[in-house]
DNA sequence: CGATCCCTACTACAGGCAATAGTAAATTTA
DNA sequence: TAAATTTACTATTGCCTGTAGTAGGGATCG
């Protein structure tokens, strides 16, 4: 599994924002909405309300995104059509992962505690809910050695 | 506990870097290692071999340290002596504690499981120290509500 | 006492990145 | 073929970091 190359987390942002600009995020929520691939008129179309940007403005921030391996760019004729490279779910996903995976690996203790601790004081079901993954990952880890 | 207020954490960077500039991480790690308050001065003179930059740019640094909270600014006679306003390891701490709350509070069953897997492919006595943490969580948190 | 040195405050500027948008050329389409 | 759409490229702005200059005040030294 590859991992994303984002440039920063920004704790505290909602959503999307805490890994991508205001606007890429929009479009990309916008593009995970639709079934279907979409081109860069689609999405002006959908903004128009909001924000309502230039269509070059749109046009430079999804080929960003398709730098950055979230859009995948297929060339239909002379126009682009632009899809997901991975789900709304996948993404964040990777992006949680990667940032755990991050601090698992510098900060280990402290990430564990910590980790804990917050997890304690929130509910009792979450802590429920670790030993369950706990047990799981016992389990994987003897399939592996198996 | 007051959070700390930093642009964002940058995964794979290495140590202080996560959060802070280059120079402002050099400048942090100076003032960490003495013992005592340090005047601009003397993180000059540290910085002289290395990358040896002009008094009034560590002056600017130090100056964002303190708005930043890193650093307490104390007026002796007509020059300031700087302080850490936490040690490295609450410093980093915090930093960890901030990003797993973010995390937890967004991403709550994704963080969850992503840490437990991640925790249980490393190594066992990680999944040790977690059950071990739960305990110890289960009881302050009885101690909590007694 | 005056020249010098050190510290502070303020300001400026450059580089990187995100967001915004304009222009020119190629291609459709009516 | 003329008008509209699409694309590639470029430019501008704003924010953050690193860099540094200037002005002014107070201490010092000779």
């Amino acid at each position: 599994m590859k991992k994303l190359n984002l440039s920063g987390y920004r704790p505290g942002k909602p959503g999307l924002e805490k890994v991508l600009g205001s606007l890429e995020s929009e479009i990309m929520e916008i593009i995970w909405r639709k079934d279907e691939p979409v081109t860069v008129r689609d999405v002006v179309d959908e903004l128009k309300d909001s924000r309502d940007p230039a269509y070059t403005t749109v046009m430079t921030i999804m080929g960003r995104l398709s730098s950055k391996k979230l859009l995948l760019k297929d060339k239909k004729g002379n126009t682009h059509l632009f899809s997901p490279a991975l789900s709304r779910r996948e993404f964040t996903s990777q992006v949680v992962e990667g940032m755990i995976d991050d601090l698992l690996t510098d900060f280990s203790d402290t990430a564990v505690s910590h980790f804990i601790h917050r997890a304690g004081k929130q509910d009792r079901s979450m802590l429920e809910k670790l030993e369950q993954a706990i047990i799981e990952a016992r389990e994987n880890r003897d399939d592996d050695n198996r």
